[in-house]
RNA sequence: GCGCCCAUAGCUCAGCCGGUAGAGCAAUCGCCUUUUAAGCGACAGGUCGCAGGUUCGAGCCCUGCUGGGCGCACCA
Protein backbone atom coordinates (compact mmCIF):
# COMPACT_ATOMS: atom_id res chain seq x y z
CA UNK A 1 0.00 0.00 0.00
CA UNK A 2 1.03 3.07 -0.84
CA UNK A 3 2.05 5.47 2.33
CA UNK A 4 -0.06 8.88 2.12
CA UNK A 5 2.83 10.78 2.53
CA UNK A 6 4.83 9.23 -0.05
CA UNK A 7 4.80 10.12 -4.02
CA UNK A 8 5.03 7.69 -6.45
CA UNK A 9 6.49 8.94 -10.28
CA UNK A 10 2.50 8.88 -11.51
CA UNK A 11 1.56 11.42 -8.60
CA UNK A 12 4.55 14.08 -9.79
CA UNK A 13 3.31 13.71 -13.58
CA UNK A 14 -0.27 14.69 -12.36
CA UNK A 15 1.36 17.50 -10.42
CA UNK A 16 3.25 18.72 -13.14
CA UNK A 17 0.25 19.30 -14.53
CA UNK A 18 -1.15 20.94 -12.50
CA UNK A 19 1.67 23.25 -11.97
CA UNK A 20 1.48 23.83 -16.44
CA UNK A 21 -2.38 24.23 -15.72
CA UNK A 22 -1.85 27.06 -13.02
CA UNK A 23 0.95 28.91 -15.58
CA UNK A 24 -1.87 28.96 -18.07
CA UNK A 25 -4.49 30.42 -15.47
CA UNK A 26 -6.38 27.31 -15.40
CA UNK A 27 -7.43 26.98 -11.53
CA UNK A 28 -7.07 23.05 -10.61
CA UNK A 29 -10.14 23.55 -8.23
CA UNK A 30 -12.92 24.70 -9.53
CA UNK A 31 -15.84 26.40 -6.99
CA UNK A 32 -18.76 25.22 -9.20
CA UNK A 33 -20.79 23.91 -12.16
CA UNK A 34 -24.00 24.17 -13.09
CA UNK A 35 -25.31 21.26 -14.92
CA UNK A 36 -28.38 20.62 -16.73
CA UNK A 37 -28.47 17.17 -16.70
CA UNK A 38 -27.03 14.06 -15.30
CA UNK A 39 -25.22 11.70 -17.38
CA UNK A 40 -28.24 8.65 -17.38
CA UNK A 41 -31.00 11.70 -17.76
CA UNK A 42 -28.76 13.07 -20.89
CA UNK A 43 -29.19 9.53 -22.35
CA UNK A 44 -32.63 9.36 -22.13
CA UNK A 45 -32.68 12.67 -23.93
CA UNK A 46 -31.31 11.69 -26.65
CA UNK A 47 -34.04 10.70 -29.56
CA UNK A 48 -32.52 8.80 -32.70
CA UNK A 49 -35.51 11.02 -34.66
CA UNK A 50 -33.56 14.11 -33.98
CA UNK A 51 -30.58 13.25 -36.28
CA UNK A 52 -27.70 14.55 -35.45
CA UNK A 53 -29.05 17.81 -33.74
CA UNK A 54 -29.21 16.29 -30.28
CA UNK A 55 -30.22 18.87 -27.26
CA UNK A 56 -27.33 20.39 -25.66
CA UNK A 57 -26.71 19.38 -22.03
CA UNK A 58 -24.02 20.09 -19.32
CA UNK A 59 -23.15 17.40 -17.09
CA UNK A 60 -20.46 17.49 -14.35
CA UNK A 61 -18.40 14.10 -13.04
CA UNK A 62 -14.88 12.32 -12.71
CA UNK A 63 -13.15 11.17 -15.61
CA UNK A 64 -13.70 7.05 -15.63
CA UNK A 65 -11.90 6.51 -19.48
CA UNK A 66 -9.86 8.38 -21.70
CA UNK A 67 -8.42 7.46 -25.01
CA UNK A 68 -6.77 9.92 -26.93
CA UNK A 69 -6.02 9.73 -30.27
CA UNK A 70 -4.05 12.89 -31.18
CA UNK A 71 -6.54 15.76 -32.32
CA UNK A 72 -9.43 13.83 -30.85
CA UNK A 73 -9.64 12.53 -27.17
CA UNK A 74 -12.33 9.86 -25.96
CA UNK A 75 -13.44 9.85 -22.38
CA UNK A 76 -16.06 8.80 -20.46
CA UNK A 77 -17.15 10.82 -17.67
CA UNK A 78 -19.05 9.12 -14.78
CA UNK A 79 -21.80 10.70 -12.18
CA UNK A 80 -23.65 9.46 -9.21
CA UNK A 81 -26.04 8.36 -12.26
CA UNK A 82 -23.88 6.43 -14.32
CA UNK A 83 -21.71 7.14 -17.32
CA UNK A 84 -21.79 9.23 -20.47
CA UNK A 85 -19.12 9.22 -23.37
CA UNK A 86 -17.32 12.81 -24.33
CA UNK A 87 -15.85 13.65 -27.75
CA UNK A 88 -13.34 16.20 -27.44
CA UNK A 89 -12.20 17.80 -31.03
CA UNK A 90 -9.29 19.97 -31.41
CA UNK A 91 -11.07 22.16 -34.02
CA UNK A 92 -14.34 22.51 -31.85
CA UNK A 93 -12.27 23.66 -28.68
CA UNK A 94 -9.79 25.88 -30.00
CA UNK A 95 -8.13 27.91 -27.39
CA UNK A 96 -9.67 25.19 -25.04
CA UNK A 97 -7.69 22.24 -26.32
CA UNK A 98 -4.91 22.84 -24.17
CA UNK A 99 -6.74 22.01 -21.09
CA UNK A 100 -8.25 18.78 -22.86
CA UNK A 101 -3.88 17.69 -23.25
CA UNK A 102 -3.22 18.47 -19.76
CA UNK A 103 -6.34 16.01 -18.58
CA UNK A 104 -6.21 12.68 -16.49
CA UNK A 105 -7.99 10.03 -15.60
CA UNK A 106 -9.84 11.02 -12.44
CA UNK A 107 -10.13 14.40 -13.01
CA UNK A 108 -13.61 15.55 -12.22
CA UNK A 109 -14.77 18.02 -15.17
CA UNK A 110 -17.96 20.06 -16.32
CA UNK A 111 -18.40 19.73 -20.19
CA UNK A 112 -21.31 20.93 -22.19
CA UNK A 113 -22.42 20.24 -26.00
CA UNK A 114 -25.53 18.38 -28.10
CA UNK A 115 -25.95 14.69 -28.05
CA UNK A 116 -24.87 13.04 -31.04
CA UNK A 117 -24.44 9.03 -32.11
CA UNK A 118 -21.25 7.82 -33.02
CA UNK A 119 -20.49 5.67 -35.71
CA UNK A 120 -20.14 2.62 -33.06
CA UNK A 121 -23.28 3.62 -32.19
CA UNK A 122 -22.64 5.16 -28.60
CA UNK A 123 -24.90 7.97 -27.55
CA UNK A 124 -22.03 10.87 -27.04
CA UNK A 125 -21.36 14.12 -26.06
CA UNK A 126 -19.78 16.75 -28.57
CA UNK A 127 -18.14 18.74 -26.17
CA UNK A 128 -18.16 22.57 -26.65
CA UNK A 129 -17.30 23.85 -23.63
CA UNK A 130 -14.73 22.28 -21.22
CA UNK A 131 -13.67 23.11 -17.76
CA UNK A 132 -11.76 21.84 -15.41
CA UNK A 133 -13.27 21.08 -12.05
CA UNK A 134 -11.30 18.87 -9.86
CA UNK A 135 -7.66 18.00 -10.71
CA UNK A 136 -6.62 14.56 -9.31
CA UNK A 137 -3.30 14.37 -8.21
CA UNK A 138 -3.57 10.81 -6.81
CA UNK A 139 -4.63 8.05 -10.04
CA UNK A 140 -7.53 5.90 -8.82
CA UNK A 141 -6.59 1.98 -7.97
CA UNK A 142 -9.12 1.25 -11.32
CA UNK A 143 -8.83 -1.55 -13.37
CA UNK A 144 -10.13 -1.34 -17.24
CA UNK A 145 -13.79 -2.34 -17.86
CA UNK A 146 -14.91 -3.91 -20.76
CA UNK A 147 -18.85 -4.04 -21.74
CA UNK A 148 -19.18 -7.18 -24.15
CA UNK A 149 -21.35 -7.67 -27.02
CA UNK A 150 -24.19 -9.17 -24.86
CA UNK A 151 -23.67 -6.09 -22.56
CA UNK A 152 -21.64 -7.89 -19.88
CA UNK A 153 -19.84 -5.95 -18.45
CA UNK A 154 -15.77 -7.36 -17.30
CA UNK A 155 -13.57 -5.94 -15.19
CA UNK A 156 -9.71 -6.23 -16.11
CA UNK A 157 -7.30 -6.14 -13.34
CA UNK A 158 -8.81 -3.34 -10.76
CA UNK A 159 -9.10 -2.67 -7.06
CA UNK A 160 -9.50 -6.50 -5.46
CA UNK A 161 -7.33 -5.86 -2.28
CA UNK A 162 -9.40 -6.57 0.41
CA UNK A 163 -7.15 -4.74 2.97
CA UNK A 164 -7.00 -1.57 0.16
CA UNK A 165 -10.39 -1.72 -0.27
CA UNK A 166 -11.91 -0.96 3.70
CA UNK A 167 -9.13 1.11 4.52
CA UNK A 168 -9.76 3.97 1.42
CA UNK A 169 -13.42 3.09 0.68
CA UNK A 170 -13.09 6.55 -0.78
CA UNK A 171 -11.12 4.84 -3.68
CA UNK A 172 -13.13 1.45 -3.16
CA UNK A 173 -16.54 3.51 -3.98
CA UNK A 174 -14.91 5.34 -6.77
CA UNK A 175 -13.98 2.43 -8.53
CA UNK A 176 -16.77 0.30 -7.73
CA UNK A 177 -19.96 2.33 -8.19
CA UNK A 178 -22.41 -0.60 -7.87
CA UNK A 179 -21.44 -0.91 -3.91
CA UNK A 180 -23.13 2.41 -3.89
CA UNK A 181 -26.64 0.17 -3.74
CA UNK A 182 -25.75 -1.56 -0.84
CA UNK A 183 -25.76 1.90 0.72
CA UNK A 184 -29.05 2.83 -0.89
CA UNK A 185 -30.69 -0.12 -0.23
CA UNK A 186 -29.47 0.69 3.82
CA UNK A 187 -30.69 3.75 3.88
CA UNK A 188 -34.47 2.80 2.61
CA UNK A 189 -34.13 0.05 5.22
CA UNK A 190 -33.97 2.37 7.92
CA UNK A 191 -36.20 4.96 6.23
CA UNK A 192 -38.63 2.54 6.06
CA UNK A 193 -38.24 1.33 9.70
CA UNK A 194 -38.76 5.06 10.71
CA UNK A 195 -41.99 5.26 8.95
CA UNK A 196 -43.40 2.17 10.39
CA UNK A 197 -42.63 3.26 13.75
CA UNK A 198 -43.79 6.87 13.19
CA UNK A 199 -47.22 5.76 11.51
CA UNK A 200 -47.77 3.83 14.37
CA UNK A 201 -47.47 6.42 17.09
CA UNK A 202 -43.77 5.37 18.38
CA UNK A 203 -41.60 8.31 19.39
CA UNK A 204 -38.19 8.69 18.48
CA UNK A 205 -35.84 9.29 20.96
CA UNK A 206 -32.10 9.55 21.76
CA UNK A 207 -30.69 7.76 24.78
CA UNK A 208 -27.39 8.14 26.36
CA UNK A 209 -24.06 6.36 24.73
CA UNK A 210 -22.16 7.38 27.57
CA UNK A 211 -23.26 5.33 31.00
CA UNK A 212 -22.42 5.31 33.80
CA UNK A 213 -23.07 1.30 34.03
CA UNK A 214 -24.15 -0.80 31.29
CA UNK A 215 -26.78 -3.04 30.27
CA UNK A 216 -29.46 -4.53 28.34
CA UNK A 217 -27.15 -7.18 27.18
CA UNK A 218 -23.84 -10.01 27.61
CA UNK A 219 -21.08 -8.11 26.76
CA UNK A 220 -17.89 -6.67 27.47
CA UNK A 221 -18.08 -3.19 27.27
CA UNK A 222 -15.73 0.11 25.67
CA UNK A 223 -14.56 2.31 28.66
CA UNK A 224 -13.22 5.65 28.54
CA UNK A 225 -13.30 8.35 31.53
CA UNK A 226 -14.74 11.51 32.23
CA UNK A 227 -12.26 14.42 33.67
CA UNK A 228 -14.39 16.92 34.98
CA UNK A 229 -16.81 14.06 37.09
CA UNK A 230 -13.24 11.82 37.52
CA UNK A 231 -15.04 8.89 36.35
CA UNK A 232 -15.14 5.67 34.26
CA UNK A 233 -18.06 5.58 31.51
CA UNK A 234 -18.77 3.22 29.03
CA UNK A 235 -19.79 3.14 25.80
CA UNK A 236 -23.42 1.78 25.93
CA UNK A 237 -23.93 -2.04 24.83
CA UNK A 238 -27.84 -1.70 24.20
CA UNK A 239 -30.08 1.27 24.43
CA UNK A 240 -33.13 -1.20 26.42
CA UNK A 241 -32.54 -0.05 30.02
CA UNK A 242 -33.06 3.54 28.94
CA UNK A 243 -35.88 2.86 26.68
CA UNK A 244 -38.00 1.13 29.48
CA UNK A 245 -36.91 4.02 31.89
CA UNK A 246 -39.34 6.12 29.49
CA UNK A 247 -41.89 3.80 29.36
CA UNK A 248 -41.95 3.97 33.14
CA UNK A 249 -42.05 8.20 32.26
CA UNK A 250 -45.34 7.60 30.46
CA UNK A 251 -44.28 8.03 26.75
CA UNK A 252 -45.42 4.60 26.13
CA UNK A 253 -44.30 3.90 22.33
CA UNK A 254 -40.72 5.14 22.21
CA UNK A 255 -37.75 3.88 19.60
CA UNK A 256 -34.02 4.78 19.21
CA UNK A 257 -31.74 3.44 16.11
CA UNK A 258 -28.46 3.83 16.97
CA UNK A 259 -25.06 2.89 17.69
CA UNK A 260 -24.29 0.27 20.26
CA UNK A 261 -20.72 -0.99 20.96
CA UNK A 262 -19.44 -4.26 21.99
CA UNK A 263 -15.89 -5.00 22.68
CA UNK A 264 -15.27 -8.12 21.34
CA UNK A 265 -14.05 -9.90 18.53
CA UNK A 266 -14.36 -8.82 14.79
CA UNK A 267 -15.02 -10.92 12.28
CA UNK A 268 -17.58 -11.42 9.36
CA UNK A 269 -20.84 -10.85 11.42
CA UNK A 270 -19.12 -9.04 14.29
CA UNK A 271 -18.15 -4.84 13.73
CA UNK A 272 -16.96 -3.11 17.33
CA UNK A 273 -19.77 -0.62 16.71
CA UNK A 274 -23.13 -1.47 14.91
CA UNK A 275 -26.48 0.04 14.20
CA UNK A 276 -28.99 -1.34 16.41
CA UNK A 277 -32.94 -0.31 16.42
CA UNK A 278 -35.15 -0.74 19.69
CA UNK A 279 -38.64 -0.46 20.30
CA UNK A 280 -40.74 -0.56 23.81
CA UNK A 281 -44.74 -0.38 23.37
CA UNK A 282 -46.87 -0.26 26.45
CA UNK A 283 -49.43 -2.45 27.25
CA UNK A 284 -48.08 -4.85 25.15
CA UNK A 285 -46.70 -8.23 25.25
CA UNK A 286 -44.04 -10.70 22.88
CA UNK A 287 -46.61 -11.46 20.45
CA UNK A 288 -48.14 -8.10 20.22
CA UNK A 289 -44.72 -7.59 19.15
CA UNK A 290 -44.00 -10.43 17.03
CA UNK A 291 -47.15 -9.51 14.77
CA UNK A 292 -45.25 -5.89 14.19
CA UNK A 293 -41.76 -7.54 13.51
CA UNK A 294 -43.35 -10.12 10.74
CA UNK A 295 -45.26 -6.56 9.46
CA UNK A 296 -42.46 -4.73 9.33
CA UNK A 297 -40.04 -7.22 7.90
CA UNK A 298 -42.55 -8.45 5.01
CA UNK A 299 -43.80 -4.71 3.94
CA UNK A 300 -39.53 -3.60 3.93
CA UNK A 301 -38.69 -6.80 2.04
CA UNK A 302 -41.37 -5.88 -0.43
CA UNK A 303 -40.75 -2.10 -0.67
CA UNK A 304 -37.20 -2.30 -0.23
CA UNK A 305 -36.46 -5.12 -2.99
CA UNK A 306 -40.16 -5.17 -4.51
CA UNK A 307 -41.24 -8.84 -4.03
CA UNK A 308 -41.11 -11.15 -1.06
CA UNK A 309 -39.16 -13.84 -2.83
CA UNK A 310 -35.20 -13.38 -3.01
CA UNK A 311 -32.89 -16.20 -3.42
CA UNK A 312 -30.06 -15.58 -0.89
CA UNK A 313 -26.27 -17.47 -1.59
CA UNK A 314 -28.55 -20.72 -3.85
CA UNK A 315 -31.36 -20.44 -1.06
CA UNK A 316 -34.94 -19.33 -1.86
CA UNK A 317 -36.17 -17.46 0.77
CA UNK A 318 -40.42 -16.22 1.17
CA UNK A 319 -41.06 -13.55 3.32
CA UNK A 320 -44.81 -13.75 2.91
CA UNK A 321 -46.60 -13.80 6.00
CA UNK A 322 -47.34 -15.23 8.56
CA UNK A 323 -43.58 -17.04 9.72
CA UNK A 324 -43.27 -20.43 11.29
CA UNK A 325 -43.56 -19.86 14.93
CA UNK A 326 -41.95 -23.03 17.11
CA UNK A 327 -41.54 -23.09 20.87
CA UNK A 328 -37.88 -23.53 21.97
CA UNK A 329 -38.15 -26.13 23.34
CA UNK A 330 -40.77 -28.34 21.40
CA UNK A 331 -38.56 -27.02 18.41
CA UNK A 332 -35.26 -28.87 19.79
CA UNK A 333 -37.36 -31.61 20.77
CA UNK A 334 -38.71 -32.40 17.12
CA UNK A 335 -34.83 -31.98 15.29
CA UNK A 336 -33.14 -34.27 17.67
CA UNK A 337 -35.33 -35.80 20.33
CA UNK A 338 -33.82 -33.77 23.42
CA UNK A 339 -36.14 -32.49 25.56
CA UNK A 340 -34.04 -29.76 27.56
CA UNK A 341 -36.50 -29.00 30.67
CA UNK A 342 -36.20 -32.56 31.86
CA UNK A 343 -32.59 -33.69 30.51
CA UNK A 344 -29.90 -33.27 32.99
CA UNK A 345 -27.05 -31.23 32.05
CA UNK A 346 -25.14 -34.94 31.53
CA UNK A 347 -27.39 -35.88 28.70
CA UNK A 348 -26.70 -32.34 27.39
CA UNK A 349 -23.67 -32.68 27.70
CA UNK A 350 -23.25 -35.70 25.83
CA UNK A 351 -25.35 -35.04 23.18
CA UNK A 352 -22.70 -31.61 22.40
CA UNK A 353 -19.61 -33.97 21.90
CA UNK A 354 -21.57 -36.75 20.48
CA UNK A 355 -21.76 -33.21 17.64
CA UNK A 356 -18.04 -33.32 17.64
CA UNK A 357 -17.92 -30.00 20.13
CA UNK A 358 -14.63 -30.78 22.19
CA UNK A 359 -15.33 -32.38 25.46
CA UNK A 360 -13.26 -29.73 27.53
CA UNK A 361 -15.42 -27.04 26.58
CA UNK A 362 -18.57 -29.25 27.11
CA UNK A 363 -17.70 -29.78 30.75
CA UNK A 364 -17.39 -26.01 31.57
CA UNK A 365 -21.31 -25.22 29.99
CA UNK A 366 -23.99 -25.31 32.59
CA UNK A 367 -27.30 -23.61 33.10
CA UNK A 368 -28.43 -20.89 29.87
CA UNK A 369 -25.14 -21.41 27.99
CA UNK A 370 -25.57 -25.13 28.26
CA UNK A 371 -28.87 -24.58 26.66
CA UNK A 372 -27.69 -22.00 24.27
CA UNK A 373 -25.15 -24.84 22.46
CA UNK A 374 -27.78 -27.38 22.35
CA UNK A 375 -29.91 -24.76 20.65
CA UNK A 376 -27.30 -23.93 18.28
CA UNK A 377 -26.33 -27.22 16.88
CA UNK A 378 -30.08 -28.63 16.74
CA UNK A 379 -32.77 -26.26 16.05
CA UNK A 380 -30.74 -23.12 14.95
CA UNK A 381 -29.39 -24.86 11.38
CA UNK A 382 -32.66 -25.42 10.44
CA UNK A 383 -33.86 -22.50 10.49
CA UNK A 384 -33.62 -21.20 7.17
CA UNK A 385 -37.04 -19.70 6.18
CA UNK A 386 -38.30 -16.52 8.49
CA UNK A 387 -39.22 -18.32 12.07
CA UNK A 388 -39.92 -17.11 15.32
CA UNK A 389 -38.23 -19.27 18.02
CA UNK A 390 -40.33 -18.14 21.22
CA UNK A 391 -40.32 -19.52 25.05
CA UNK A 392 -36.57 -19.32 25.90
CA UNK A 393 -35.70 -20.99 29.02
CA UNK A 394 -35.49 -18.67 32.23
CA UNK A 395 -31.69 -19.38 32.59
CA UNK A 396 -31.54 -17.42 28.93
CA UNK A 397 -32.91 -13.80 29.59
CA UNK A 398 -32.19 -11.54 32.69
CA UNK A 399 -34.44 -9.38 31.38
CA UNK A 400 -37.44 -11.03 30.03
CA UNK A 401 -41.14 -11.71 32.27
CA UNK A 402 -41.22 -15.11 33.39
CA UNK A 403 -44.06 -16.73 30.67
CA UNK A 404 -47.83 -17.14 31.96
CA UNK A 405 -48.05 -20.30 31.65
CA UNK A 406 -44.70 -22.10 32.69
CA UNK A 407 -42.69 -20.98 35.58
CA UNK A 408 -39.55 -22.41 33.81
CA UNK A 409 -39.98 -20.31 30.37
CA UNK A 410 -39.71 -17.02 29.84
CA UNK A 411 -41.95 -14.37 26.99
CA UNK A 412 -39.60 -14.15 24.45
CA UNK A 413 -38.88 -14.77 20.60
CA UNK A 414 -36.05 -14.67 18.61
CA UNK A 415 -36.83 -14.30 14.49
CA UNK A 416 -34.52 -16.58 12.72
CA UNK A 417 -33.88 -16.04 9.04
CA UNK A 418 -31.49 -18.06 6.86
CA UNK A 419 -29.66 -19.25 10.09
CA UNK A 420 -29.14 -15.94 11.64
CA UNK A 421 -30.65 -14.13 14.27
CA UNK A 422 -32.41 -10.97 12.94
CA UNK A 423 -34.68 -9.52 16.03
CA UNK A 424 -34.93 -10.76 19.99
CA UNK A 425 -37.86 -9.34 21.40
CA UNK A 426 -39.70 -10.17 24.88
CA UNK A 427 -42.58 -9.26 26.89
CA UNK A 428 -40.38 -6.86 29.14
CA UNK A 429 -39.81 -8.06 33.14
CA UNK A 430 -41.40 -5.41 35.05
CA UNK A 431 -41.22 -6.68 38.53
CA UNK A 432 -38.96 -4.74 40.25
CA UNK A 433 -38.11 -7.64 43.20
CA UNK A 434 -38.14 -10.16 40.46
CA UNK A 435 -35.90 -8.02 38.64
CA UNK A 436 -33.58 -7.13 41.44
CA UNK A 437 -32.91 -11.25 42.12
CA UNK A 438 -32.21 -11.69 38.29
CA UNK A 439 -29.36 -8.69 38.68
CA UNK A 440 -27.89 -10.03 41.93
CA UNK A 441 -27.48 -13.69 39.87
CA UNK A 442 -26.09 -12.16 37.05
CA UNK A 443 -23.42 -10.07 39.88
CA UNK A 444 -22.98 -13.88 41.76
CA UNK A 445 -21.91 -14.65 37.87
CA UNK A 446 -19.76 -12.03 37.63
CA UNK A 447 -18.05 -12.48 40.52
CA UNK A 448 -17.02 -16.04 39.48
CA UNK A 449 -15.56 -15.02 36.24
CA UNK A 450 -18.32 -13.93 33.69
CA UNK A 451 -17.24 -10.47 32.37
CA UNK A 452 -20.49 -10.10 30.11
CA UNK A 453 -23.23 -11.01 32.92
CA UNK A 454 -25.22 -8.16 33.89
CA UNK A 455 -24.19 -4.94 36.38
CA UNK A 456 -26.29 -4.09 38.95
CA UNK A 457 -28.26 -1.11 37.84
CA UNK A 458 -30.43 -0.17 41.08
CA UNK A 459 -31.43 3.23 39.19
CA UNK A 460 -33.50 1.02 37.21
CA UNK A 461 -34.48 -1.32 39.68
CA UNK A 462 -36.30 2.27 41.21
CA UNK A 463 -37.53 3.24 37.96
CA UNK A 464 -39.92 -0.08 37.93
CA UNK A 465 -40.41 0.12 41.40
CA UNK A 466 -42.27 3.15 40.37
CA UNK A 467 -44.88 0.75 38.07
CA UNK A 468 -44.12 0.09 34.82
CA UNK A 469 -46.62 -1.29 32.39
CA UNK A 470 -46.89 -4.24 30.49
CA UNK A 471 -44.52 -3.64 27.80
CA UNK A 472 -43.20 -5.62 24.74
CA UNK A 473 -39.97 -4.65 23.28
CA UNK A 474 -37.45 -5.82 20.41
CA UNK A 475 -34.26 -4.86 19.24
CA UNK A 476 -33.36 -5.77 15.84
CA UNK A 477 -29.94 -5.96 14.16
CA UNK A 478 -29.88 -3.63 11.47
CA UNK A 479 -26.54 -4.54 9.65
CA UNK A 480 -27.38 -7.93 9.66
CA UNK A 481 -30.74 -7.30 8.43
CA UNK A 482 -28.58 -5.34 5.69
CA UNK A 483 -26.69 -7.87 4.86
CA UNK A 484 -29.66 -9.94 4.81
CA UNK A 485 -31.47 -7.68 2.20
CA UNK A 486 -28.26 -6.89 0.14
CA UNK A 487 -27.20 -10.34 0.17
CA UNK A 488 -23.83 -9.36 1.61
CA UNK A 489 -21.70 -12.27 3.91
CA UNK A 490 -19.60 -9.77 5.72
CA UNK A 491 -21.00 -7.07 7.82
CA UNK A 492 -18.37 -4.73 6.51
CA UNK A 493 -19.83 -4.84 3.14
CA UNK A 494 -22.84 -3.01 4.74
CA UNK A 495 -20.89 -0.48 7.10
CA UNK A 496 -19.06 2.71 4.91
CA UNK A 497 -15.87 2.68 7.16
CA UNK A 498 -15.50 -0.67 9.14
CA UNK A 499 -13.62 -0.83 11.77
CA UNK A 500 -9.96 -1.58 10.59
CA UNK A 501 -6.38 -1.83 12.62
CA UNK A 502 -4.31 1.48 12.05
CA UNK A 503 -1.93 1.96 8.81
CA UNK A 504 1.76 0.86 10.11
CA UNK A 505 3.06 1.23 13.87
CA UNK A 506 3.25 5.11 13.21
CA UNK A 507 -0.18 5.22 15.23
CA UNK A 508 0.41 2.71 17.95
CA UNK A 509 1.58 5.20 20.37
CA UNK A 510 -1.41 7.30 20.33
CA UNK A 511 -3.99 4.43 21.33
CA UNK A 512 -6.91 5.10 23.50
CA UNK A 513 -6.50 4.95 27.42
CA UNK A 514 -8.27 1.62 28.80
CA UNK A 515 -10.13 2.63 31.67
C1' G B 1 -6.91 -16.10 21.63
C1' C B 2 -5.62 -20.66 18.20
C1' G B 3 -4.80 -22.68 13.16
C1' C B 4 -4.08 -22.14 7.83
C1' C B 5 -2.91 -18.74 3.94
C1' C B 6 -1.23 -13.95 1.78
C1' A B 7 2.33 -9.38 1.25
C1' U B 8 7.02 -8.50 -5.67
C1' A B 9 6.37 -1.61 -10.14
C1' G B 10 0.80 3.15 -9.34
C1' C B 11 -3.01 -1.34 -10.40
C1' U B 12 -3.51 -6.74 -11.56
C1' C B 13 -0.09 -10.51 -11.40
C1' A B 14 4.29 -14.00 -12.99
C1' G B 15 9.05 -15.24 -11.04
C1' C B 16 10.79 -23.18 -11.92
C1' C B 17 15.67 -26.90 -8.15
C1' G B 18 18.55 -20.59 -4.19
C1' G B 19 22.37 -17.61 -9.09
C1' U B 20 21.83 -9.58 -8.78
C1' A B 21 13.64 -8.81 -11.13
C1' G B 22 9.52 -9.64 -15.44
C1' A B 23 4.51 -8.95 -18.21
C1' G B 24 -0.14 -6.38 -19.19
C1' C B 25 -2.48 -1.93 -17.99
C1' A B 26 -1.53 3.09 -15.98
C1' A B 27 2.50 7.13 -16.48
C1' U B 28 6.05 9.98 -19.86
C1' C B 29 7.43 11.16 -25.19
C1' G B 30 6.14 10.60 -30.59
C1' C B 31 2.25 9.27 -34.60
C1' C B 32 -3.01 8.97 -35.21
C1' U B 33 -9.87 14.12 -36.15
C1' U B 34 -16.07 8.77 -34.71
C1' U B 35 -12.70 5.57 -30.51
C1' U B 36 -14.49 2.33 -26.67
C1' A B 37 -9.93 -3.27 -22.80
C1' A B 38 -8.54 2.01 -29.17
C1' G B 39 -3.91 1.08 -32.03
C1' C B 40 1.53 1.54 -33.34
C1' G B 41 6.53 3.00 -31.66
C1' A B 42 9.93 4.64 -27.81
C1' C B 43 11.24 5.52 -22.74
C1' A B 44 10.97 5.12 -17.74
C1' G B 45 9.35 2.87 -13.23
C1' G B 46 11.59 -1.86 -7.57
C1' U B 47 14.48 -1.11 0.12
C1' C B 48 10.63 -8.03 -3.45
C1' G B 49 6.08 -5.72 3.99
C1' C B 50 10.05 -5.07 8.27
C1' A B 51 14.23 -7.25 11.20
C1' G B 52 17.47 -11.10 11.96
C1' G B 53 19.57 -15.94 10.38
C1' U B 54 21.46 -20.02 6.95
C1' U B 55 24.44 -19.71 2.38
C1' C B 56 29.98 -18.11 -1.78
C1' G B 57 25.08 -16.14 -3.15
C1' A B 58 18.10 -15.20 -0.66
C1' G B 59 12.11 -12.46 -3.84
C1' C B 60 12.66 -17.94 -3.08
C1' C B 61 14.97 -21.60 2.80
C1' C B 62 14.60 -20.69 8.58
C1' U B 63 13.07 -17.47 12.96
C1' G B 64 10.69 -13.24 14.84
C1' C B 65 7.68 -8.96 13.92
C1' U B 66 3.84 -5.89 11.26
C1' G B 67 -0.56 -5.71 8.38
C1' G B 68 -4.41 -8.46 6.01
C1' G B 69 -7.73 -12.69 4.50
C1' C B 70 -10.18 -17.29 5.75
C1' G B 71 -11.61 -20.93 9.46
C1' C B 72 -12.27 -22.07 14.71
C1' A B 73 -13.12 -19.98 19.49
C1' C B 74 -15.49 -15.78 21.70
C1' C B 75 -20.09 -13.24 20.58
C1' A B 76 -27.85 -14.33 23.29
Amino acid sequence: MTDPGERTYVEEARRDKRARLEAIAITPFAYRYARTHLAAEALLAWDDALGDHGPTVSVAGRLAALRSQGKTVFAHLEDVSGRIQLYFKRDVLAAAWSLVELLDLDDHVGVSGRLFRTRAGEVTIWVERVELLTKSLRPLPRGKTETLPDGRTVLHGGLTDPELRYRQRYADFAVHPELRQIFRIRARVIAFARRFLDDRGFLEVETPVLQPLYGGAAARPFTTRHRALDMPLYLRIADELYLKRLIVGGFERVYEIGHDFRNEGMDRTHNPEFTMLEWYQAYADYIDVLEMVQELLSGMVQECLGGLQHERHGVRLDFTPPYRRVSFVAGIREVCGLDVLTASEDVLRSFLTGRGEPPDAVRALSGGRLLDEVFKHSLEPTLVQPTFVLDYPKALSPLAKPHRDDARLTERFELFVNGTELANAFSELNDPDDQRARFEDQVRQRDAGDEEAHQLDADYVRALEYGMPPTGGVGIGVDRLVMLLTDQSSIRDVILFPAMRPEGDRHRATAADEG
